[in-house]
RNA sequence: GCCUGGGUGGCGGAAUGGCAGACGCAACGGACUUAAAAUCCGUUAUCCGCAAGGAUGUGAGGGUUCGACUCCCUCCCCAGGCACCA
């Protein structure tokens, strides 16, 4: 029986040896050739899960992979340790946030010291530490004295049951996540940062960005950002005069309007109606409209719904009178929640029109065919000439816009305008484990924020959890009661702490001045080691953390305490984990231990169809997922196969970004190639030459063959790996290598195995570090294989001697032809012409051209 | 509906204008073994053929080119994101 390695004991000593000679402590007061590579820091969860092995393995290989090639690499690590699960967990056992948090990070700090994962750990961070958090309050303060940070009544979900606004995420289809109650829209008093502000900026960024950033990450917060040009038009209520304006991207269409249509939720609604006739009808129906579903199903279903207020609006560019209607599809949160209604050129409108009878008017006139207002089926969007658009009348109505748009401004009746859909960041939760945001309210001074000398405002560790899920902080007397930094009187403290994405938008920042005692950071040391040169993490954050970490960065270089808007300068994003599901209709989906691997075979399933109930069972590839039962533990899989086989099988099957799917036949390959290197190298040591003995110059073919081999795979892997992190194919490479020196062992030269070797092992040293290491000491040489550098072929080395073209004739593949490198075109022409797998295709034919491409191929045109 | 990816053997994928299917997995055959596992060697896109060889083949259809998985146009399908955004 083969020995198979032992990657226990390897392991745990390569491990040993990093860190006792700190090979990852990073000196940050250098520098020259410097390589921030950071990876999103976890929440601690208590477990790694296999989409956390990916990314940290990726940015593992890169971290070390930089260092052979010569950069001097930050790689810190830390904790996002703020956040609901640890708040909850101790509502249900009682423990507290803080004790859970800790003890959570001690089991992560193993695990991935576990898969050779390198940090430099005296640059550890938590955000619920409060050398941390008194700096995230201090930045809010810094936000609130630029009125960057902002109390305003905003609706929020509100889960009456848990007594807590809800994020986003948490409202499932309109219902509470964890209650399963109903979440309902409440106006509540609300901290904001004011970062649709920097809309536009958010958008020139990605100039800089594009190229370095995958293209999708840059599309969906273009997307999220929103930016519409149009123009504001100044409508009024014709029976109280009011003004009510609106944005338009169609002013061209203006002529048209025959309604105007408000949210349900408009504040001049109930103003109008008020004390009048109408007031019970419309406010029945605004009730009735507000209750609507705001999931996607609902909105996606919903059919369009209205009533006419009784009132009337004037159109300032013609002076027609239309009816204000309140309509379901128009929105609060978008443009001013008024939206003038064209239904002849609006599909929305043009519902809305046909089912309430409103007039339609045609303003943009088909070229091909006139349109029919009485007949016509859906609303015409496209391009046309203008009609009853008195002085615009006969223009093409996208090249009118410009003069539209001055127009309406020389009129007065309104101004071109751009409107971004990004909205301001509610960053207040009604939540204790989180960062308190630093204000205090006095019945005399108003809002008051916190001195900064009296930071941090620290949690309060004897709190009592509700059963409810309400925040501890609201009942904590010793908390709330404060005095007035102002005027001394008794006043009260802020309750509601900071979202913790305010956490996470400034940790890479810490990470390069750990333990200042003084301030956030250093500017000098920001300014040298900022950007971070490679980010790496899932695309689930795009829309989130990305653009908060760009935002607050902005605001910072505004503030003067850093030089650079763009903090992130390459950001990679991992494909996610994947794995085969299996599901029945009678009992879901099955258990994976009862599932024998791809086959779907086993306690519960034969011959594809379920054991209990016969019914056929279908199979699902699918992100790795507990309710699916298809989870893989990363702590079994370190046990079973070593964290070098795990790494190696991250890596080897697909390029990184795209999903990866896990089989347990695949990492069985991954641990059959360390295997077949490990038995290569110690099988063949007798016959090795020691270790730096040079390659003689007067070789054999087949030892110059496996040389060229070598140093060819050194220029491919590095491409590969240049080329966009491809280690799969840089693997591959290694594999071709292993492979032919493995068929032409034998006749191997002890100085050329030597080197074949030493190079495989050395490329993938940065996959398979401890691997490498061992291997490495166990061929003779002496210290830690990272400090030999990246190997570097020999270009003459590597170069063929000969060359086998392919000959075509009309393009396909005829034969081939053996020529020395620097033949020339016209021998190799000749040649081509001559050779006899071809001379049968050119019989009868007259050759109209030959295409010949020097080291590549020769086409032969012939009819 | 819009935006972004993607569609290549039984499977993961390789090749971004020049020999399609590298490398790996699975499968099959063989060696070793009392046997199994492990390991090693070999075969493996499809079709015709004993073979030599030939034909077909990168979601579908068209185009550009001596030559297209690759570039252009039209369409279909899958994944992810956004979505009554005026």
């Amino acid at each position: 029986m083969k020995e198979q390695y032992p990657f226990n004991e390897i392991e745990r000593k390569w491990q040993n040896y990093w860190s006792a000679n700190e090979t990852f402590k990073t000196d940050t007061s250098k520098s020259d050739n410097k390589y921030y590579c950071l990876t999103m820091f976890p929440y601690p969860s208590g477990v790694l899960h296999m989409g956390h092995v990916i990314n940290y393995t990726l940015g593992d290989v890169i971290v070390r992979y930089k260092q052979l090639r010569g950069f001097h690499v930050l790689s810190p690590m830390g904790w996002d340790s703020f956040g609901l699960p640890a708040e909850n967990a101790a509502i249900k056992t009682g423990a507290h946030p803080h004790k859970l948090t800790e003890k959570n990070i001690i089991r992560m700090t193993e695990q991935m010291r576990r898969a050779g994962w390198g940090y430099d750990w005296d640059r550890e961070v938590a955000t619920s530490h409060e050398d941390y958090y008194r700096w995230t309050q201090w930045f809010f303060l810094q936000f609130f004295k630029r009125k960057l940070a902002v109390k305003k009544y905003a609706p929020v979900n509100w889960c009456e049951s848990c007594h807590t606004v809800l994020a986003n995420e948490q409202v499932h289809d309109g219902h509470c996540e964890r209650c399963g109650t109903s979440v309902e829209q409440k106006d509540m008093s609300q901290w904001f940062f004011s970062m649709s502000k920097y809309a536009q900026r958010l958008l020139d960024g990605h100039k800089q960005l594009k190229g370095n950033w995958p293209d999708a990450v840059i599309a969906m917060q273009e997307e999220w950002i929103g930016r519409s040009e149009g123009a504001r038009v100044n409508f009024h209520v014709k029976e109280t005069g009011e003004e009510l304006p609106i944005f338009t991207t169609r002013p061209d269409t203006l002529f048209g309007v025959t309604f105007m249509s408000l949210a349900p939720e408009h504040p001049l609604i109930e103003k109008l109606v008020k004390g009048t006739e109408h007031e019970e009808r419309v406010m029945k129906k605004v009730k009735h409209l507000r209750q609507q579903g705001t999931s996607e199903k609902d909105i996606a279903e919903r059919e369009k719904e209205g009533i006419w207020t009784g009132f009337h609006v004037i159109n300032p560019v013609n002076g027609d009178i239309v009816p204000l209607w309140v309509a379901n599809f128009a929105l609060m949160s978008y443009g001013t929640g008024a939206v003038m209604a064209v239904p002849a050129h609006d599909q929305r409108d043009f519902e809305f029109a046909r089912k309430y009878d409103i007039p339609i008017k045609i303003v943009i006139e088909r070229p091909d065919s006139p349109l029919n207002p009485e007949s016509m089926e859906e609303a015409y969007v496209d391009t046309g000439t203008m009609v009853n658009s008195g002085l615009f009348n006969g223009k093409n109505n996208f090249n009118a816009m410009p003069d539209i748009i001055r127009w309406l401004s020389d009129q007065g009746h309104g101004e071109g305008t751009i409107n971004y859909r990004l909205r301001d960041w509610l960053i207040s939760r009604q939540r204790y484990w989180g960062a308190p945001i630093p204000i205090i309210y006095c019945d005399s001074c108003g809002i008051v924020p916190v001195p900064e000398s009296d930071l941090p405002v620290r949690l309060p560790g004897d709190v009592q959890f509700k059963e409810g899920g309400g925040n501890p902080l609201t009942s904590h007397e010793e908390f709330i009661n404060c005095e007035c930094p102002k005027c001394g009187k008794a006043a009260r403290r802020e309750t509601d702490t900071m979202d913790t994405f305010v956490d996470s938008s400034w940790y890479f920042l810490r990470y390069c001045d750990p333990s200042n005692q003084n301030k956030a950071f250093d500017k000098n040391i920001i300014s040298k080691w900022m950007p971070v040169d490679q980010y790496i993490g899932g695309i689930e954050h795009a829309t989130m953390h990305l653009i908060y970490a760009r935002f607050f960065t902005m605001v910072l270089k505004d503030i003067g305490l850093v030089t650079f808007e763009e903090p992130f300068k390459h950001l990679f994003c991992q494909g996610m984990v994947c794995k085969m599901a299996y599901y029945c209709e009678t009992h879901k989906w099955l258990y994976e231990n009862q599932v024998v691997d791809g086959k779907m075979e086993g306690d519960v399933i034969l011959n594809g169809k379920c054991k209990e109930c016969g019914t056929p069972v279908k199979s699902e590839m699918t992100k790795i997922s507990k309710s699916k039962f298809n989870v893989v533990d990363p702590d079994k899989m370190f046990e079973r196969y070593g964290a070098d086989t795990v790494r190696l099988y991250m890596l080897s099957d697909a390029p990184p970004d795209r999903m990866q799917v896990w089989s347990e036949a695949g990492i069985n390959g991954a641990w059959r190639m360390l295997n077949r290197l490990w038995d290569t190298v110690l099988s063949g040591m007798e016959k090795i030459a020691p270790a730096g003995t040079p390659s003689p110059d007067e070789l054999d073919p087949v030892n110059r063959a496996l040389r060229r081999k070598a140093h060819q795979c050194v220029i491919k892997a590095t491409e590969a790996i240049e080329g966009g992190f491809h280690f799969n194919t840089a693997i591959a490479r290694c594999n071709e290598l292993l492979n032919q020196l493995r068929s032409d062992g034998d006749k191997a030269h002890p100085a050329i195995l030597r080197e074949v070797l030493e190079t495989v092992v050395r490329l993938l040293a940065p996959i398979v570090p401890h691997f490498s290491e061992e291997l490495w000491i166990r061929l003779g040489n002496t210290g830690s294989i990272f400090a030999f550098g990246w190997p570097e072929a020999d270009i003459n080395a590597a170069n063929e001697e000969e060359l086998v073209i392919p000959i075509q004739v009309n393009g396909k593949l005829r034969g081939r032809i053996t020529v020395a490198p620097d033949t020339s075109r016209e021998d190799l022409e000749s040649l081509a012409l001559s050779c006899d797998q071809v001379q049968k295709f050119l019989e009868g034919k007259m050759v109209r051209k030959v295409i010949v491409v020097p080291g590549k191929l020769v086409n032969i045109a012939v009819s």
